[in-house]
RNA sequence: GGGCGGUUAGCUCAGUUGGCUAGAGCGCUGCGUUGACAUCGCAGAGGUCACAGGUUCAAGUCCUGUAUCGCCCACCA
């Protein structure tokens, strides 16, 4: 005790007192229950924490997570909630199969040549090693977890929960499989859901091309493509233009709208498709803007999804022409074996050379592109496995809707039911070797399809042992919509786990995938588990940089924005506080290196105010707890700051609850800074310096008292610097064996004391006037000056607590009078405060006319407010506005006209 | 094409049922090494709360419109 560094080095401190809360089992909630920390019958509280994909290293998205994760979680440890955190990571299929991927091709490695196997054990490696570094990371962020009940979406239990998942689901025909038209990634070789699918604006063109129309005159091409003549001989056109020139050789139809009265009399004739020679017909539909190109449109169902409907309508077939990973097939005819771009170079000249490409216009369109590997997505009709989404949307609705779940802030549930009111099937069966093999099998006998939890060995129809399992995998979202009850241990319903946690309290995450995994989440919970999975949804920002810019990997500076950088620089807690409350729920947050800073010092402060206290103290002193204080050892100060804290704790206790953790931290630290620091400590200094020894008694357990609550207050936000400091607190003023697992404080309704801050905030605005009155009139810091207060009915008060004014203000106690009513000395700046007003004789220094000019000025301030005050008053508030504002209103005034009295009085002894 | 958000001090941001003189951190100015702290203290400067209307006793806060920046969603080829 008392043995504390200079200044607090964060470094020391972290990974020893991470490893002895871990070591004491304070992130279990067995422990806690151990411990009778948990009273029975507790409501629980659990947060499963968003598994991190494990691609790669945590970035700042990550640290808001964890930070304001497990902020909820010690806050509800310490409220007494059967607490845990539970933490995790996420295989995350598509995204770490092409990381490796990527490590691959610098070994001038590739997936096929390796073989399904070796490439899976290539990604169970890297695995290893970046779930080794990110649950590093997430143990520097001080995030109180169970470890041991950290899972990982492949493991043995949440596959066996997948594959239960989908069986149920398939048993209750909400998964089906069929061919449609899906977003395909030529790279991935891979379907991919809409979700998968980003859209970015690209300057490109419009063609403008046309069809020679089959007539009496001319219906085959007699000279080959491309030599110029092929259109020989054709009499009549149609016109159309289109942004996938390469497509051509896959339309089996041309569209107008039956309303075009250019085109609608050719609804039913051919036209003959340029390349092939093949005769389309022409179809009308509605799904045709009139106004677009040329109004009418070649279409192509096997490879756009609007042509996919109108051939769908009109019997069209839908011909293939491009390759899993997007070449030219067979059926492209002399354009087989080209890429998609190749081709459309090439089938653009061959157009122009066959006189069919009417112009080329500049056109800027959204064309998609894979989340994961930035190439344009090919829509391509695939066979794949869907959700039946449209039922499971509306249970989702209504738990929104009904309020079993919220979404903080609440504007996002507009946003969430416009997406569910608008979701489309979703594609779950991905191309890919890293993830949940899909639970289906086949005969190769009977042909027989089925889904099973457990790999059978033979056809339940038939009996034949020829069966195969379909080689896709799912969606790494089916397996991390299940977390929050998978990770608890369903599918078994009797799980301890599952029945303590379940359903859990929070989702914190970022707003960016409210789609990708909430929405999944909810709609799997209440199908599955007949619930919501959380009750409280909060979503946070995107980080950005200091100036509001994106942080990415390419950023010259993007290493400050590391959160392990940070860390060292400036420490966790600082990392945290700053994190948490800079700013409010799903804004961004440009996060600015000098708060971080800011944050660091604050650590600092509370460190030295410790310092201050813990020097105070006698080696081994017994520190005299509050309860034995006798009411008279509380003086003016004690009681004021007693009251704060009282005020503090019932406003973060209410702040906390509401989820509104940014002002609550903001609260603390102004608390702790700005009134216990810098007014209560130093304030406390005046009896600690005196003789008398009695009287440092009340100080140190006031400073002490106020200070622990502090801590605990502050402790969901800087745990480390928290309980380092509380560890080295006297064992009378705190209970218990950590703060961590202490209690939340509770406030003592008896510390309520509005007289006394009141009170003290008369005595600070006249320390200010006179501080302010020393500093323009450049007395040394250090001198002394003589003061006659003028207190009125505060007389006795302030007689009482001479030093505590001489002190704060620099007066010289011995010439401090202190009187009810006083005659001005002549050369003295008077300083007013409310009805009190202060004399300062400064012997020679006191230059009237500035006296005046600033005691003007003050009044014509006064006079502006009081004015307006009046007129308030005078006018319909008085009657409309609520009693209390008014009444409020009313003191404001009475106020204002005292002090105004008092200045002119001085004014009036100079002019 | 729809929808949402931001616009508050030089910079980065708070300001949740409308209610005292709109706040913080950093920066800036002046003073200061008083026995916790220069990662500090004291004093101070700095804002027509983007703009225009409206509702109200009262608007940074609610409504309408405009500008501007950003984001999300969307099958105009």
């Amino acid at each position: 005790m008392g043995e504390l560094a200079k200044t607090y080095n964060p470094a020391e401190h972290e990974a020893k007192l991470y490893a002895w809360w871990e070591a004491q089992g304070y992130f279990k909630p067995e422990t806690l229950v151990a411990k009778g920390l948990v009273a029975e019958g507790a409501a629980s509280f659990c947060v499963t924490m968003p598994p991190p994909n494990v691609t790669g290293i945590l970035h700042l998205g990550h640290a808001i997570a964890a930070t304001l994760e497990d902020l909820a979680t010690r806050y509800h440890r310490m409220r007494g909630y059967d607490t845990l955190f539970l933490p995790g990571s996420d295989h995350a299929g598509i995204a770490t199969q092409n990381v490796v991927e990527r490590e691959l091709a610098k070994e001038g490695l590739e997936r096929h040549g390796l073989g399904r196997e070796k490439f899976i054990e290539r990604v169970w490696e890297w695995k290893a090693q970046t779930h080794a570094r990110i649950t590093d990371q997430h143990r520097r962020l001080g995030i109180s977890c169970d470890w041991e009940r950290e899972r990982f979406t492949l493991d043995e239990g949440l596959s066996h929960a997948v594959r239960v998942a989908f069986h149920t689901l398939y048993e209750r025909e909400l998964i089906y499989r069929g061919p449609y038209m899906v977003n395909w990634c030529p790279r991935c070789e891979s379907a991919i859901s809409d979700l998968e699918v980003i859209s970015q604006e690209q300057d490109s063109h419009l063609w403008y091309i046309r069809y020679p129309l089959a007539n009496a005159d001319w219906g085959v091409p007699q000279q080959e493509w491309g030599s110029g003549r092929w259109a020989e001989g054709a009499t009549e056109f149609i016109e159309m233009a289109t942004t996938r020139p390469e497509t051509i050789v896959g339309d089996t139809g041309v569209a107008v709208n039956p309303e075009d009265e250019r085109w609608g009399q050719l609804i039913g004739r051919q036209a003959v498709l340029p390349v092939s020679g093949r005769a389309i017909p022409i179809v009308g539909d509605e799904a045709v803007e009139i106004e677009f190109g040329t109004g009418a449109v070649k279409v192509t169902p096997a490879h756009d999804p609007t042509d996919y409907e109108i051939g769908a309508r009109h019997g069209l077939d839908a011909l293939n022409v491009l390759t899993e990973t997007a070449r030219m097939n067979a059926e492209a005819g002399p354009y087989a074996g080209l890429g998609r771009n190749e081709c459309r170079r090439a089938i653009v000249a061959d157009f122009e050379r066959e006189g069919l490409l009417v112009k080329v216009e500049e056109h800027h369109h959204a064309v998609g592109h894979c989340e994961r590997c930035d190439t344009v997505i090919e829509p391509r009709i695939s066979t794949q496995w869907f959700v039946r989404t449209k039922p499971l949307a509306e249970k989702a609705l209504d738990a929104v809707r009904s309020g079993e779940m919220r979404i903080i802030p609440a504007r996002f549930e507009k946003i969430f039911f416009h997406w569910m009111e608008n979701i489309r099937d979703w594609c779950i069966s991905r191309q890919l070797w890293w993830g949940h093999r899909i639970p289906v099998w086949y005969c190769e006998e009977c042909g027989q399809e089925w889904s099973a939890v457990e790999a059978p060995t033979t056809c339940p129809q038939c009996g034949s042992a020829r069966i195969k399992q379909d080689s896709d995998v799912l969606d790494t979202w089916f397996s991390s919509g299940l977390w929050p009850f998978s990770t608890l241990g369903w599918p078994d319903l009797k799980s301890p786990d599952l029945q303590r946690f379940f359903p859990t309290n929070l989702r914190e995450t970022g707003y960016d995938i409210l789609f990708f995994w909430v929405a999944r989440e909810a709609m799997l919970s209440l199908e599955l588990m007949g619930r919501a999975p959380f009750s409280t949804v909060y979503l946070h920002g995107l980080i950005r940089d200091e100036h509001g810019k994106k942080i990415s990997k390419s950023m010259p500076d993007a290493w400050k924005y590391d959160p392990l950088y940070i860390i060292e620089e400036y420490g966790t807690d600082a990392l945290r506080y700053t994190l948490a409350t800079s700013s409010s729920p799903g804004n961004d947050m440009s996060l600015d290196l000098r708060r971080i800073a800011g944050a660091r010092n604050f650590a600092n402060k509370l460190w030295q105010a410790t310092r201050f206290i813990l020097l105070n103290l006698a080696e081994g002193e017994r520190v005299t707890p509050l309860a034995e204080l006798a009411a008279e050892q509380l003086l003016l100060e004690d009681r004021w700051i007693l009251s704060r804290l009282y005020q503090l704790t019932e406003s973060v206790t209410q702040l906390m609850a509401a989820y509104q953790y940014g002002e609550a931290g903001r609260q603390i630290r102004e608390f702790i800074w700005d009134e216990f620091c810098d007014w209560y400590l130093e304030a406390a200094k005046v009896r600690f310096y005196a003789i008398d020894e009695v009287a440092k008694v009340a100080p140190k357990t006031v400073l002490l008292t106020v200070l622990e609550q502090s801590l605990r207050l502050l402790h969901p936000f800087m745990p480390y610097v928290t309980e380092v400091i509380w560890q080295a607190l006297p064992a009378e003023i705190k209970e218990g064996e950590a703060l961590m697992i202490a209690a939340w404080p509770q406030p003592d309704a008896a510390w309520l004391d509005v007289v006394a801050e009141e009170q003290l905030a008369l005595l600070m605005e006249l320390v200010r006037g006179i501080r302010n009155v020393r500093a323009e009139y450049h007395v040394p810091p250090g001198k002394r000056i003589a003061a006659l207060l003028a207190a009125g009915a505060l007389q006795p008060l302030f007689a009482a607590r001479r030093e505590l004014l001489s002190s704060l203000a620099r007066l010289d106690a011995a010439q401090l009078e202190i009187v009810a009513v006083a005659e001005p000395p002549a050369q003295a700046a008077p300083v007013v405060a409310g009805e009190l007003v202060i004399y300062l004789p400064l012997a020679g220094m006191v230059d009237i006319a500035a006296e005046c000019r600033r005691l003007r000025k003050s009044l014509r301030a006064l006079e502006g407010r009081i004015t307006g005050s009046q007129r308030k008053l005078a006018g319909p508030f008085a009657e409309r506005a609520p009693a209390h504002i008014v009444a409020r209103e009313r003191a404001l005034l009475a106020e204002l006209q005292g002090e105004a009295a008092q200045t002119r009085e001085q004014l009036a002894r100079w002019e």
